[in-house]
DNA sequence: ACGCTTCGTCGAAGCGTTTCGATGATTCCT
DNA sequence: AGGAATCATCGAAACGCTTCGACGAAGCGT
């Protein structure tokens, strides 16, 4: 392994003056820096990332922290872990991936002790979060990928969910839409704390509330069948429904295959419109879907950006920012056609 | 930060007694290294890991070398990853996630150069892998998650195509079935060495023929448009089709809603048989897809233990190891019921 | 020409571990 | 009983880098 110590002496300097040409520490004079430069690309030097961190204190590795429960899993999850991967990768940092669950403190206080992360991307944030106060108390600065409830003092950048319950709300009631069915999470999921769950219940609510609308709310598993089962349970509660909108992207397949098989037609019968979802994932239906486009890489760069420049150190007000969601409109949704007439009593499948 | 030294202190001994408890290297007294527990214990003591990396030269650090091109993005890829990421947290491992495009040969020698890495999981394998050559040359241990054209010597675990296609291939000849397209990725990934697109096209081409079948192949970009397109692609060059095999998920669910489109129902018309697919993604559609269930998060598991393995400085041959993708019967294949008579030249989406 | 800064560089002391050789204290064999 | 072998522990030297204080050589004003 080629080591300072080989570089110095190949261009006739010390190692402190090798260190400071990499570091940009204290001024070098452009002579000494041009030798330094070419006895570092003639022996192919690497610093060593280990007695770099050891003795700087610096790490340059992230940690993101990503509970992999069933539900974290898709793509937009995966557009952001693009994204902040590019953003590190060109700040000459790296990604950790720490599987950690939101709840377990005792393996994350472990993780955060080994000072090995400069600082955490916390994903899959809940309302309550205990990780926030463990990081804090450890002293390893973050960022949050979602919010708390209480955002006082944290960083954080999260998906307007206000703007994108609104965004959807409002493209449907512009077609004409007025029995809106709101597909979202578990019931579990929404008793855990899961935060996107909550938020865009509760906007959801406000929105219809302020056009004098009712306020239909469905929940289901992260399952078609449990999709389905959900569908059933909307249109008794609502036979006169003409338009779904989901925060459930795994139960949003099980409610179209349900429409299909009770005859109803998207978008001509009913309207569909899936929020925080990805141009991919939107394209797997036919027609494909109307969505409120989730910004998934664009907030994982952001999120690396900003846990950078609190690593810079300024002590300047926690940053925190909401990105919105894009309305994209696709086959899924239409303009309200007529009260569609059903067989009531929608036939199971196979 | 409490280090050893406080530990040593505060049990009596000397920092090397501390080391040799913590690594086990030499036998400590039963009495001793009781103390120093306790004194680990109550100080709250965590090794700190720079340190013992740069020491050590053992980083307990495996690189995720995951290039994020578009096509790894899939539900079996964040099951792999889950899968090693479980599997390393057990060892006491951290996995470090690098995007590194498959052939930037330069930013992998970069890596690895840093010694930041214990070893590394190849992700994305292609049928010539230049990563191959650049960490064997830095001395750097590595398992291919996928495998080369030439695998002498070069550790692996991959899924069996072989296997899955002959799996598939043989459930619909048992349901009748004789006319079957194969639709798989696009051109460029074949033209590109995309190793699972090739050895499934091939093992398809031998089982058809082997059964005296016609092997007709189209295809296909990852989206549903180019799915579209090639369904109707088939359609052409094989009027009577009675079953699509498919070797990509986003295409698929373009023919999906093209076969919907033509009238064709699935699976009374046509049968849909996808390989190395999650049952999460089998569910997405209706009837949900009939599978050779990719075995992901097996893989990742598997792979970081075969990694972990050859660390331990086993000496012997390479593991190599192919797992199978197991056939799962869902709604989506069924008996050959008639030749569809069908309307030619199918009609375009809206 | 004088002291005073400023500039560029050097040497050495860490950073918190691991690991190697050495040192007493025991135990064992004859 | 005496020397060899074994055992548990210690001290010190790495590991490869950063960073701090120091120091000679220029450059400055007066």
């Amino acid at each position: 392994m080629v080591t300072m110590h080989d570089v110095a002496r190949h261009a006739g300097v010390s190692v402190s003056t090798v260190s400071y040409v990499l570091t940009g520490a204290r001024p070098i004079s452009p002579a000494t820096r041009k030798r330094v430069l070419a006895a570092m690309a003639e022996l192919d030097y690497q610093p060593n990332a280990m007695a770099r961190g050891l003795a700087s204190r610096r790490s340059r590795i992230l940690g993101l922290l990503m509970p992999m429960d069933d539900r974290g899993t898709g793509a937009t999850e995966t557009a952001f872990v693009t994204g902040a991967a590019e953003a590190a990768a060109r700040a000459a940092h790296h990604l950790l991936l720490s599987p950690i669950p939101a709840g377990d403190v005792d393996a994350l206080r472990r993780l955060a002790s080994q000072r090995i992360l400069d600082g955490a991307l916390v994903m899959e944030v809940q309302m309550e979060d205990p990780r926030v106060e463990v990081l804090r108390e450890l002293g390893v600065p973050f960022v949050l990928i979602g919010r708390t409830r209480d955002t006082t003092g944290v960083p954080f950048v999260d998906i307007d969910f206000d703007h994108t319950v609104r965004g959807a709300v409002e493209h449907l009631l512009d077609l004409g839409h007025r029995s809106i069915v709101f597909v979202n999470h578990s019931q579990e999921a929404l008793a855990s704390g899961y935060a996107p769950a909550l938020r865009t219940q509760e906007s959801f609510t406000t929105v219809m509330a302020e056009h004098g609308l009712e306020p239909l709310v469905v929940t289901a598993e992260d399952t078609a069948a449990a999709g389905r089962a959900a569908l059933r349970t909307a249109l008794v509660q609502c036979p006169g429904l003409s338009a779904v909108l989901a925060m459930n992207e795994h139960a949003l397949f099980g409610v179209l295959g349900e429409l299909a098989l009770q005859g109803l037609k998207v978008p001509d019968d009913v309207s569909v419109v899936s929020m925080v979802t990805s141009a991919q994932v939107a394209d797997l239906a036919t027609p494909a879907l109307t969505t409120m486009t989730s910004p998934g890489s664009t907030l994982g760069r952001l999120a690396v950006e900003v846990l950078l420049r609190t690593l810079e150190g300024s002590g300047g007000p926690s940053h925190q920012e909401l990105v919105t969601c894009s309305l994209e409109v696709r086959g899924s949704s239409g303009h309200l056609r007529r009260t569609p007439e059903r067989t009531p009593g929608g036939v199971a499948s196979r």
